[in-house]
DNA sequence: GTGAAAGCGCTAACAA
DNA sequence: TTGTTAGCGCTTTCAC
């Protein structure tokens, strides 16, 4: 493979005027013949500067973690394209983790990290104990950005409208004539968990309902844990006529778990999800429910990351725009219309 | 952060040692007691070796890529499981890429490939343009291997057993009393899609029957190709009796496809899918799938890789070992017994 | 047993 | 406008 000294040879310059046109750099003054020489040069020998000795000498890699857990999951899809796209317009590279598979191997994780292989990470949390070692660890050594997830000061964040999401769902069920509307939350005592709650609470209140603890049970972000979150809640034999479930996912499970115990939806109950996924459109009946900007959140997240690693300080952002938005579909019954 | 000369001057000796001591060179006889002081020294200064030092010098990079489509789709989470298992316990660090996001770039990715960001690339191929423009790039760069692909045979691949799993699938559909058996196969003209119809091509003709191109449509590997798929099917109004869906996610969406023109699974129409996930086991009906090994596929892609990089000849190699396995669920009816 | 030194490919400060 | 040079942190050969 061929260095910038062999396209200084071809070109017949020499390196250092190679690397700062092939760079662009702006502070340099150079004949056009020369510069055109060294593009030919460049282009016949194919040459690609050398990931290492850049990164090296720049004490800068290029490549930037993002680390989820259950990478899996059709949600992190867009966010994961944002992040990916924003990465790539900046020239860097995104690299995916699943934390809990770094949680496993501490050692190694603290060598990826203090190496220098990664120039900064985006963490999505759950408040497990693999969160709690993962960002330990790398908030001491790396530039971080958090997902929805504001706990910090000294490491940037950014958060969808969780609150308007579920308060926006939630609204809609009253509309749709429910008074005892239940929750699915997220699982675990975190920012997300939290705020989508809170939503659920105060449009109820907002109608002139208290909300009602007794109609709160654990749904998860997964399928199985959906589905045990509801059959707790069936089990609990309380009336409820319609439940948000904090996780399309869960929601999913949370059908399956109604099927089996003859609860009909939207019949017996009504359920509306956060977030959408391609699943949501195909369940038996199809989820009702609200789309968050999480393409924006992944591009944001490694933008604030971008911004950090050039010095700024940390910065926390809540996207507003685009606003959570309603797809209804048939687990929230018909619509008169 | 401390370099290795912060640690040989805090040890007293000079850098050549600290690092073949601690790269564990066997060549090398040191005193005990120089050794012991190199390692306190290492752990006092929290010395950790620098990536791009340590890559430039070796032009090794300890990274391997795993490109796939659609990484969200929780088949992959299996495979990249292994995949990861086996590259953090040879100490390399696996990084997961989206083959359609890389082809939209092709400057950046042919960057990043000839850079040496890469040691090398394990590949999912679907037969798409992304999947030429990037295994073309690629191949003349880099060390590769296929995953259930095995095309070229400058490269290493590895295969599940893909018509094993057919074949059992469309075996266990036959025991059931079904004679008139369709498939919804994998889309395009690739090595998984071929063999999985073959195998089911394969079982019918071993029971007598004469396989049926009539009762075949594209399927997809997606929850909405899957519904277009089943849907095509119905309205070609012929006489199944039972389908083969070469994928889980598109059986999520067949079932949709049934339900929504008032076909009874497993009523009217038996489903079997390839592959296994957390949502087979909650849909309405449950799915019945064959599982097969994916763990293993991910874990022996990188160590065939792996095995490249020393030097050895890419090696094909198909796994036989744990053979697919059939979980009987309910979209295949009650099985007596 | 251990040290000295060269050099991987690149960038940036300084000279010319 | 271009060339020269030092050095990023590490590994490895050769000398002592």
């Amino acid at each position: 493979l061929s260095t910038l000294a062999d396209v200084a040879r071809l070109a017949g310059v020499s390196t250092g005027i190679v690397s700062r046109v092939l760079n662009e750099d702006q502070s340099l003054r150079v004949r056009d013949a020369t510069r055109s020489k060294i593009f030919e040069a460049a282009e016949k020998l194919d040459y690609t500067p050398n990931h290492a000795a850049r990164a090296l000498r720049r004490s800068r890699v290029g490549v930037i973690g993002l680390a989820v857990h259950d990478a899996s999951n059709p949600l992190y899809e867009e966010i994961i394209a944002g992040a990916q796209a924003e990465a790539m317009s900046s020239g860097s590279m995104l690299v995916l983790a699943d934390i809990d598979a770094l949680a496993t191997n501490e050692k190694v994780f603290k060598r990826v990290i203090s190496s220098g292989a990664l120039d900064g990470l985006v963490l999505q949390r759950a408040g497990t104990a693999s969160d709690v070692l993962v960002s330990r660890i790398a908030s001491e050594r790396l530039p971080m950005v958090l997902l929805n997830d504001r706990t910090e000061a000294a490491t940037g964040s950014v958060a969808a409208d969780d609150f308007g999401a579920a308060h926006l769902a939630t609204r809609q069920l009253i509309e749709l004539g429910h008074h005892s509307i239940g929750l699915l939350r997220l699982t675990g005592d975190h920012m997300r968990a939290n705020v989508r709650s809170a939503g659920w609470a105060q449009a109820l209140r907002e109608a002139g309902i208290e909300p009602d603890l007794n109609l709160v049970r654990e749904g998860g972000q997964t399928v199985a844990q959906g589905y045990d979150g509801m059959v707790e809640l069936i089990r609990a034999r309380v009336r409820v006529s319609a439940v948000l479930v904090a996780n399309v996912l869960a929601a999913v499970g949370a059908l399956r778990a109604c099927a089996d115990h003859g609860v009909a939806v939207p019949g017996d109950l009504a359920i509306i999800a956060v977030h959408d996924a391609d699943i949501a459109a195909h369940t038996i009946p199809r989820l009702s429910v609200v789309r968050l900007p999480l393409f924006e959140m992944g591009r944001m997240s490694v933008r604030l990351l971008l911004e950090q690693l050039e010095g700024h300080e940390p910065r926390h952002v809540t996207l507003t725009s685009p606003e959570p938005v309603i797809v209804l579909r048939e687990s929230t019954g018909r619509v008169e219309r």
